[in-house]
DNA sequence: TACAGTTCGTCAAACGATTAACGTCAATCG
DNA sequence: CGATTGACGTTAATCGTTTGACGAACTGTA
């Protein structure tokens, strides 16, 4: 079977009460050294491990937390997600106790309930897009800190991509590159994404005194809808020399589009995208100029957050905040000056 | 403070013995039903929900399950995976303890014990594709299902896609369409996927009595690899009427050669790809008919062979099964007959 | 001798459940 | 009438730790 304290306590020749002070390294001037030595051998030599259930149940502390993603299945983003999460964790010797909900707040709420009985020290909600969502009830008065969303009132920590820092970057190293006709293919979603994005280009527009500004919308953020929306550029009578995509799913139904059309890209046509989709910007041909969107490190924003370091004893920073994560511009091949 | 077992038993007038039997339903007999009801009223009106943390200590089970991912940040496979295993979890009211070791098994060797120090259940060890994996010794007398891999002695269950039955269809359908110069464009590296993909092309081929086979090696299963070779094809004598990539990434790579040298798809050459890669597959154009890789399945399998159902009381199957999952086509736009 | 101070460990009560084994009381039986 | 049975609950041990309070042995001091 398992060994436990008072095994190795038998076999030190002590009390259960003397191997704990001694493993926890709180025997300092209650047990000699001599005693505390042959402690940690008889420890050793049965290769005892603490059992955390029993330890967690007097201590209640856990050392857990949940992590609750909305619909992960569906995003290529949230492994990394996941993994910075899951590497602050560990080195905080933390555990992630991971469920999915499917958008269904019922199902949310009894997972979160579940959590809750199993003692978690605390909670992250993820999304899989940046968005605004709803809390569930029995989620609200734990420590709790959001991933890739934000509450609408701003009561709890979160962190989300810097949508206009990084649609800024993108338009504005356009502009620095030459470019004076730019278009932007977009969404007619209302996410956050599309709307920073957006306003973001014609800030950029605007302050570099480029007024022909032009938005085509089309429904939905596929692929589909970039080769749309550029067939719809193509009929237009003058074409832009570069293109600032809403997705890099867009910017492959575009750079479709073009290329079909016979343009050369980048010298006949520049094509930004934004969100470094893995396996899709890389892959495409030309590589896919883009804007990053950090998931790895907005995992370990929001876990490093939850879970407070077991050296540094200072208490958390007063108040929520809300953190915008910089996405850099990630430099490929769909993008040159114009005729070049 | 959080109200147990005792705060129940005293509000109903009763020890917590009785609280605990009737709440466990094991009270048949043993505590009149007038009782019984007092004391579901008194936990209804003090919410109280059983700290599963205590219940755990004294029961031996934790219905939780260690889910151990190897490298989960680099494939958009992954969330499919832990969907569907979580999914299965959920259902048999278990929950997930997810870790991620980054392929350094000294790390994942302490990620198990302290996942067993957490008392877990079980583990699942996903891989990230079809491989053979070193199986850490503190796992190995653990009870163990692999995900996406398998153990050399096949001493453990596992679930691993059906490479062979997948690539055969895939050419088979070829075949069917009535091609006959069919090329296969893989990788130089060694995975059990190329390997497997490759045997299976050959048997087609060999049993549709095409003695020609044009098998096409680069390296890596990237776009990049799939471009070189179709550049290397474009050059032979003989072109093709279809092509059989190793993976969709490959397939993109061929297919945006293809498209540069003028060929029509699928009028002139017809691409299968194979992986059903996410947010690719579906966003090329012409959209990739290629074989599904049952990742979500194959989660729901791992978990259900894990976690036993709490309701049917019969043992697990003997010995360790080896599975391999159905991999089927999906058809979408890149693949026609010949000539049409 | 008596008393206070150290030093070194142990006792025993938690933490919050589960569950054999055991009362108690009333009704029933021979 | 004494013994048995059944119905209804409770007692107390247990799971494996942690930790405040206590105690014994020894040293030094007046």
């Amino acid at each position: 079977m398992r060994v436990t304290l008072r095994d190795v306590a038998q076999l030190a020749g002590v009390s259960p009460a003397t191997v704990s002070l001694v493993l926890n390294e709180r025997s300092e001037g209650r047990v000699s050294e001599e005693l505390a030595a042959r402690v940690r051998n008889a420890a050793a030599t049965l290769k005892y491990r603490p059992n955390l259930l029993a330890r967690s149940l007097r201590t209640q502390e856990t050392r857990t937390f949940g992590l609750i993603s909305r619909d992960i299945a569906t995003t290529p983003f949230a492994g990394a997600m996941l993994a910075g999460a899951q590497h602050i964790a560990w080195q905080r010797n933390s555990l992630l106790l991971f469920v999915n909900s499917d958008g269904d707040l019922d199902h949310e709420r009894t997972e979160v309930a579940s959590l809750i009985q199993r003692q978690v020290d605390g909670f992250m909600l993820g999304a899989m897009y940046h968005q605004k969502v709803e809390i569930p009830e029995n989620l609200q008065d734990q420590r709790l800190v959001l991933l890739d969303c934000v509450d609408g009132a701003g009561r709890y920590d979160s962190v989300v991509p810097d949508e206009y820092q990084g649609a800024h970057d993108a338009v504005a190293l356009l502009v620095s590159m030459g470019h004076r006709r730019i278009a932007h293919v977009t969404t007619t979603d209302q996410t956050i994404a599309a709307t920073e994005r957006l306003r973001a280009y014609r800030d950029v527009l605007q302050a570099a005194g480029l007024g022909n500004e032009m938005v085509v919308r089309c429904e939905g953020g596929e692929a589909q809808g970039g080769f749309a929306a550029m067939q719809q550029i193509l009929r237009g009578p003058a074409l832009p020399t570069a293109i600032f995509c809403y997705t890099d799913r867009m910017a492959m139904g575009v750079m479709d589009a073009a290329r079909e059309a016979g343009l050369r890209i980048p010298a006949d046509l520049s094509i930004m995208g934004f969100d470094n989709q893995p396996y899709l910007a890389d892959a495409m041909r030309p590589a896919l100029t883009t804007i990053n969107l950090p998931h790895y490190e907005m995992g370990v924003w929001a876990a490093s957050r939850l879970i407070p370091h077991s050296d540094s004893q200072d208490s958390e920073p007063a108040g929520p905040t809300q953190v915008k994560a910089h996405c850099a511009v990630v430099m490929r091949d769909s993008v040159a000056p114009p005729g070049t």
